[in-house]
RNA sequence: GGCCCGUUCGUCUAGGGGUCUAGGACAUCUCCCUUUCACGGAGGAAACACGGGUUCGAUUCCCGUACGGGCUACCA
């Protein structure tokens, strides 16, 4: 058998934003495309006329860019399977007549039954204690459709045009057996797969009938979901002997789930502002209500932490490494060492993985940030300043964001001086000190080793020793407690520029 | 309820019969470095769900139980 090229498709629906559960597997699927070199394709999954939620598309094209996940073919980049939404799909009829041909080969079946009537079956067997009541290779024997119904009242129903769905013809008692690339062999007896509809009543098909034709007319040779979808993998099997495509249907690959970090259960839309982290990449406003779900981009990561993170969750590389770029993700992945057990969500970590980041990104990208907090403040700084003051920031913090409050003082006179120190320390004997130092200090040189060299002799002298005076010098030049370098500190804001916040400072304490 | 999947430190995980007195990371604690905070360094506490097999030997293989999760729509 000649080897296909890898093609792997993201297939979401459009119901909404994007969540970190849904990045995560188009991560893993893209990584996997390339890694062995193949296409990666974004389908739209829009069957469900329902569902629609406007802005939901653009916003996962954009999620997957602001993630660094680039698309081969899609709705956004076009490509030779185009169209790539399946409501767009659907003219053509090909769902129809793929229905259709399963009907012809006996192994699907028009179904008349009401809303209503379903409901009624279900409430029976539940009644009746069935242990798993759903429309199947016996219920079906009492419903109305072309399987109970004689062919007369099948052909007078469609000429009539009742409307109809097409549903599976699931066998009874076979066993049914797949391999899933991390899960290994599963097998499923076909009594627990239930009938399922392929194509609705509105003549749109079913994610089961559709992901199929799709899969197979697209030419994908990887099939990457979630855990959710094993129990209908079964029935998703035979839908693909029925149609004649089993010997070039995709390898299954059902991913574990993300789990909610307190508690248990599946990572939720809500959990996000119930815990305080965001489950979305970006930003969401819902059209209808306009509420706001917080994103990782607006909360000040980098796209770059937000994936390393997300790829380490589930996923594990077997070596000690944990930091990766996307090219070293590419390299390194593999479904082997996917595990198949469920991850849950750690927001602390994903912090520290930022601040990895913070630590490695170019300083120039991190000032280009940092100028736009500046701006909203006021102030404006030269270049070189503003990224001298990032590098000594960087290290005090996760967030880019986090540097104003840190750091305003590099830009502008403190008017506050931190309590506790000045409480504490501010006494006669540090008055009398600070005043004498500013006509030191103005006979050293600017550099931060000249300094805090001047500082020292100048304590020396007035016989003081010189370290228990820097946290006081620290408070008068910045206000703050702590912070990065003193010394350093001092050398950037310059040496007048301090001589005078000293001078201010000790008139602002007395 | 039924079916399917899973189960190693609080969390993410390494481990595929002896090398496990179970390794790493986050978080946590102690100490060192530091004027400080952070970083960094050193160290500590912390896990194989339980019961049966198989085997000379099980964290590793099999079965059961428990627990957890998923699915059970003309939603994906």
């Amino acid at each position: 058998m000649s080897e296909r090229r890898v093609r792997t498709r993201f297939a979401p629906s459009p119901t909404g934003p994007l969540h970190m559960g849904g990045v995560r597997t188009a991560l893993f699927t893209y990584l996997f495309a390339k890694k062995h070199g193949g296409d990666f394709l974004l389908r739209i999954e829009d069957t469900d006329q329902t569902r629609y939620v406007q802005g939901a598309e653009e916003y996962i094209i954009e999620a997957l860019n602001w993630c660094g996940i680039h698309i081969d073919e899609g709705v956004n980049v076009g490509g030779k399977y185009a169209p790539y939404r399946q409501s767009e799909r659907k003219a053509s009829g090909i769902y129809q007549t793929y229905a259709q041909q399963l009907v012809e080969a006996g192994h699907a079946y028009y179904a008349f039954d009401t809303a209503e009537e379903l409901e009624e079956m279900r409430a029976q067997l539940a009644a009746a204690k069935v242990a798993a009541p759903q429309y199947n290779s016996v219920t079906r024997q009492n419903m109305k459709n072309s399987v109970a119904l004689s062919e007369d009242e099948v052909n007078k129903r469609l000429k009539a045009g009742d409307p109809y769905v097409i549903r599976l013809k699931v066998p009874r008692n076979e066993e049914i057996r797949f391999h899933d690339i991390i899960r290994g062999w599963v097998v499923v007896n076909s009594n627990q797969v239930d009938d399922k509809v392929l194509l609705k009543s509105d003549g749109m098909p079913t994610y089961h009938l559709a992901h199929i034709v799709d899969d197979h007319l697209m030419e994908i040779t990887h099939a990457v979901r979630g855990e959710e979808w094993l129990p209908s993998a079964p029935a998703h099997i035979l839908i693909y002997r029925y149609l004649g495509w089993e010997q070039t249907m995709p390898l299954y690959a059902h991913l574990p789930l993300l789990l909610k970090p307190d508690g248990n259960g599946k990572l939720s839309k809500r959990d996000g502002d119930r815990l305080g982290f965001p489950v979305f990449p970006l930003n969401w406003t819902d059209p209808a209500t306009g509420e706001v779900s917080s994103g990782y981009r607006e909360k000040g990561y980098f796209p770059e932490a937000f994936v390393n993170m997300l790829a380490l969750l589930g996923w594990n590389p077997g070596t000690n490494q944990e930091l990766f770029s996307m090219e070293e993700l590419i390299e390194a992945f593999s479904f082997e060492r996917v595990s198949k057990s469920g991850a849950k969500f750690d927001p602390e970590k994903t912090k520290w993985f930022n601040q990895q980041y913070l630590r490695k990104y170019p300083i120039t990208e991190i000032a280009d940030q940092f100028e736009e907090t500046l701006e909203k403040h006021n102030v404006s700084a030269n270049r070189e300043y503003v990224e001298k003051a990032c590098e000594l920031l960087r290290e005090k913090a996760h967030f880019v964001h986090e540097f104003w409050e840190l750091g305003a003082y590099f830009f502008m006179a403190p008017d506050v001086f931190d309590e506790k120190v000045i409480s504490k320390k501010w006494d006669d004997q540090a008055r009398s000190f600070f005043k004498g130092l500013p006509d030191a200090m103005k006979k050293s040189g600017n550099s931060a080793i000249e300094l805090e060299e001047g500082f020292k002799s100048y304590a020396e002298s007035a016989g003081v020793k010189a370290n228990s005076m820097l946290q006081l010098l620290r408070v008068l030049v910045t206000g703050a407690a702590s912070g990065p370098a003193l010394f350093d500190t001092i050398a950037l804001i310059g040496k007048e520029e301090s001589v005078n916040r000293v001078e201010t400072a000790i008139q602002k304490l007395s």
